[in-house]
DNA sequence: CATATTGGTTCGAGAATCTGTCTTTCGTCA
DNA sequence: TGACGAAAGACAGATTCTCGAACCAATATG
């Protein structure tokens, strides 16, 4: 959003970023102080969009939009923490599938309680109609601001 | 977001990622189309807040929440490639103001026009009547995720 | 006027990121 | 089927970003 400067009228995408950063910064805190107080938001960023079934380092950085190299570092540290494991890909020996591990997961539980809990303090002050409309509008901007939906 | 993971239901703020996001790319990329091509993310972030009439390194480094530390360094980089100057804060002598030089008046110039490009092509998919409600919607719960509106 | 606070910078270290290069494996097609 | 380009991943080196600590100058407070 390279510049923007005024105070008038805030673009679309510089309005998306209040709310999602006052997320990231909610879902972060409470990590830490769950104990999970090792992972970064650098690592968190990829941690989010690894698959059920695991994914690729190849995909995670495409995804991110970081390299390949930096998302191996990332996973590296991701997996020195426990937090993911390196697993083969059964359909391509090249490929190592990333995987959540046990702490993984556990970090996940404590991140979705605190994600519907912001969420909810968001439907509070919007109300249901309004934030229903929010989270389809939103839904539907995804389609062409993510490739990776 | 610490961790998500699946593809069921994104929660609020990740959905407000991915537009967001897109945005940023999208400037950032017509900006160095434009000639501006030395200037960084982080660079740019610092810069966004710049007010009208100058703003003080420590209220930028506490609304892009950052270190003074970082938003001097980064301020430093954007005063040595002319995109801003630092001048007496005249109510304070401790104090230095931040402003927007002329380059970074250009840069601000060309992200404005992408910005409602990229905005136009978003209401055009939304639709003008959802993409109404979706900046109303934004713009309230910006009341409660920024601090510093 | 002594002291605490605030605005800002410098210094040093660590984290995050990229480009380039290399190896292994895969896929394709002649 | 075998040769070759492409893809997956890792390693090396450099640059950028970030922070904590220490510091100075100016302001505010008692």
């Amino acid at each position: 959003m390279g510049e923007e400067s005024a105070r008038e009228q805030p673009n679309l995408g510089l309005l998306c970023f209040f709310p999602y950063r006052a997320m990231e910064a909610r879902v972060m805190k409470a990590l830490a102080e769950a104990g999970f107080d090792d992972i970064t938001l650098a690592q968190s960023r990829v941690f989010q969009r690894i698959g059920r079934e695991g994914t690729r380092v190849t995909d995670l950085a495409e995804q991110a939009r970081i390299s390949k190299q930096t998302a191996t570092f990332l996973v590296d540290q991701l997996e020195r923490a426990g937090y993911v494991e390196r697993v083969p890909d059964p359909t391509d020996a090249r490929a190592r599938l990333v995987r959540i591990a046990a702490r993984g997961h556990a970090g996940v539980a404590v991140a979705r309680v605190v994600e519907a809990e912001v969420e909810a303090e968001w439907i509070r002050h919007l109300g249901k109609r309004d934030a229903g409309h929010l989270r389809r509008a939103l839904t539907r901007l995804r389609e062409i601001t993510d490739p990776y939906q």
